[in-house]
DNA sequence: GTCTATAAGGGGATAGAC
DNA sequence: GTCTATCCCCTTATAGAC
């Protein structure tokens, strides 16, 4: 009797799980209320994530994968150009912070919410899929401004990626009042325009 | 009240217990562990230190003040020209990140980690310090590029800003591998320098 | 009187069992 | 789903040492 086992319930707790995770922190997030919100059994959660940690790992390589198909729409929509490209990418941040609830970079929201992992059990532990994301979006960095043939390259990545850092922990914080991210993101897309030259 | 025994006892519970929330965060650090390290009793903590909110106010309170004082010295050194003390205040900052150990800014860390405490219990609580100090902070960058007398002050204040929040988040996270912040602070300053334009 | 050491209360965590 | 086991959290109370 294999009874087929209910498509989607694994996204259905996937789902529940990342928006708690995202909006309260990993830590403050409980299995229990998980499960209550989703509406599904205990032995059902465990079974599809035997531990905490593959849930937290599942939620990172879940935001990563959307993160992945946005960058490539944006840079599909930027044309050729690195410097348009550079700047279409930092714009796609700057919007997306400016969006409200938004509460920074799930990535980096997870290595400051734990100092301790180092992720020495590789790709499949929350730390990795973190450092992966991230030196993935830096590589993509990299790579647009090698091809923009400027003086001094890894300078300009560092000014890049200093910019988005900039931006993803001013929506971890700024927004709790009611101070907007607007002036913000738009100083950062002007700075990257004249930083690429655009 | 009992007349203040032992003194100094408070600032080494403060101090031990500073050192474990900076290193390891506030959520990590139980109060058996400080105590523990302190070498002190459970009821003399408790007794300084009625909750653990309490505790970690002081800390925060305590590192406001350091940076305070540490703030007052690069100004004092930077001479009256406002461009030139922008520079110096971000030049400390990247100095700061330098430092091996450094862990990204004691305020943003504590505000990232708690999402959820958005200081409705006045001055005295955690994120009530923590907001103050990023407040005056940045109403002293705000100050000096008033004086500086550029076309849109707005923006560049939300550059600079942008800047030192870049330099603290990226030493709260790329300093767990070998990843080294020189370049980011050599960047951050070389930037700041171009934007002031000093 | 001052401090340490230890136990215990009340809650919530992950995880497993039925 | 509920129930349980085990553990750790903050906090308080009690008992003992100098």
């Amino acid at each position: 009797m294999a009874r087929t086992p209910a498509p989607g319930t694994r996204e259905r707790i996937l789902g529940v799980a990342s928006r708690l995770f995202y909006d309260h922190g990993v830590r403050a997030v409980g299995m229990n209320r998980i499960i209550t919100e989703a509406g599904t059994g205990k032995n059902l959660l465990y079974q599809h994530f035997p531990a905490k940690s593959d849930l937290v790992a599942a939620y990172l390589e879940r935001a990563r994968e959307r993160r992945a198909e946005s960058a490539r729409r944006v840079l599909e929509a930027a044309g050729d150009d690195p410097g348009e490209q550079l700047v279409a990418l930092i714009a796609e941040v700057a919007a997306t912070v400016r969006r409200p609830g938004f509460r920074g970079c799930a990535f980096r929201n997870y290595l400051a919410e734990f100092p301790e992992d180092d992720a020495l059990d590789g790709d499949e532990a929350p730390a990795g899929v973190a450092h992966a994301q991230l030196a993935e979006t830096r590589a993509a960095i990299a790579e647009r401004v090698g091809r923009l043939g400027v003086e001094d390259p890894d300078r300009l990545v560092e000014q890049l990626w200093l910019l988005v850092d900039g931006l993803y922990l001013q929506a971890a914080y700024r927004d709790r009042l009611d101070d907007r991210l607007d002036p913000a993101a738009d100083a950062a897309v002007d700075l990257a325009r004249r930083l690429v030259g655009a």
